[in-house]
DNA sequence: ACCTGAACACCGTTCAAGT
DNA sequence: ACCTGAACACCGTTCAAGT
């Protein structure tokens, strides 16, 4: 984790793992059948870390918007992993995880009907992690210093922490977006396709 | 380009692109400075042969609809080499593209304040690439195949193409949700926070 | 049983020497 | 001026030989 947190996972190198674990680098795979299941198991233990307190009787919108943001803090614990994960292990997020299991009884307080789960979960899941991922690789506070067609406005760009405002910002946008689908087809229309 | 996209871009090598155009490894360095820019250079190709039609008078939610999917189209087109640029090219989006100028466009057309509108812009492009490298990196299929705590009704999965229901519904979700924002604090009042 | 040195098949890149 | 062979400093992984 050190290795990694401080010069990227694709600076980890079995060598220089070796090396600071003073082994011989032939050592790891008696421990590990290769690099990447080492990734993997890296990745399960940080993604294991994950906490968030489960308010009941909270509204589903407020749920939601804590689930988020204490996955938010868990990726910032751990940036250059989790950038890694969200794109290169499509299974990162696994169902009997903290996050998933919360997420699905948040989703169904909130009285999202079953044949629209998987499609619903997805689609949050989907959102939260490329939000994420954009701000981790620095995407993020590109495009908010991007102007529409004056780019000689004021400074170069805002003051900062404009992250986290996206961050919440796409949060609200789709939390919005879904109390008005569930509003308006509560019988589980494909409504507008 | 051919060997982007059977194979990825980390199978990409120096060495195998020289042979495949029957060329010395280093002759290459003559035409560019390293591998890096190489890829920056493939993916600006790649992202320049982007094409969408301009309907001036349709609806913003429809235009910005057609937007993302015909970005969709381009990404399908090269699924190996975009999802690398995404995840690796902070700076792949750039002011002049097509994709931004529309965009921009699109946001005015809407009525998003001047003041809202690099968090605006940066919201919908992290959702449209997040989504889709969701997407394309496999994560989208895997976490709609994941019922709620059921794992045990009828098959495995969905019979399949869930992912562009999942994108589609992720866009007219943000767009039901930026619908809601500019109806009701259109003097830009940052509402909620 | 456990460990490990040497080796294999690769990388990106430099650089001096060739034409 | 342009090209390129050899070399450097790395990789992940195998495997036979050591204890």
């Amino acid at each position: 984790m050190r290795l990694i947190d401080t010069d990227g996972v694709e600076a980890l190198t079995m060598r220089k793992l070796a090396t600071v674990l003073d082994a011989n680098p032939m050592s790891l795979y008696h421990h590990v059948p290769n690099k990447d299941a080492l990734l993997r198991g890296v990745a399960r233990m940080v993604g294991a870390q994950f906490r968030t307190v489960t308010l009941e009787d909270a509204p589903w919108q407020e749920r939601l918007r804590l689930l988020a943001t204490d996955f938010r803090t868990l990726a910032h614990r751990h940036p250059k992993l989790m950038a890694y994960s969200f794109t290169h292990q499509a299974d990162f997020i696994q169902p009997e995880d903290p996050f998933w299991v919360s997420l699905a009884a948040i989703l169904d307080a909130a009285g999202v009907p079953h044949s629209e789960f998987p499609q619903i979960a997805a689609l949050v899941c989907a959102v939260i992690t490329g939000v994420l991922s954009a701000e981790l690789n620095g995407a993020l506070r590109q495009w908010s210093s991007l102007n529409p067609s004056t780019p000689d406005e004021g400074g170069l760009a805002r003051p900062g922490h404009d992250e986290v405002e996206v961050f919440r910002l796409a949060l609200d946008t789709i939390i919005t977006g879904l109390e008005s689908r569930l509003a308006d087809g509560d019988g589980s229309l494909d409504a507008g396709l």
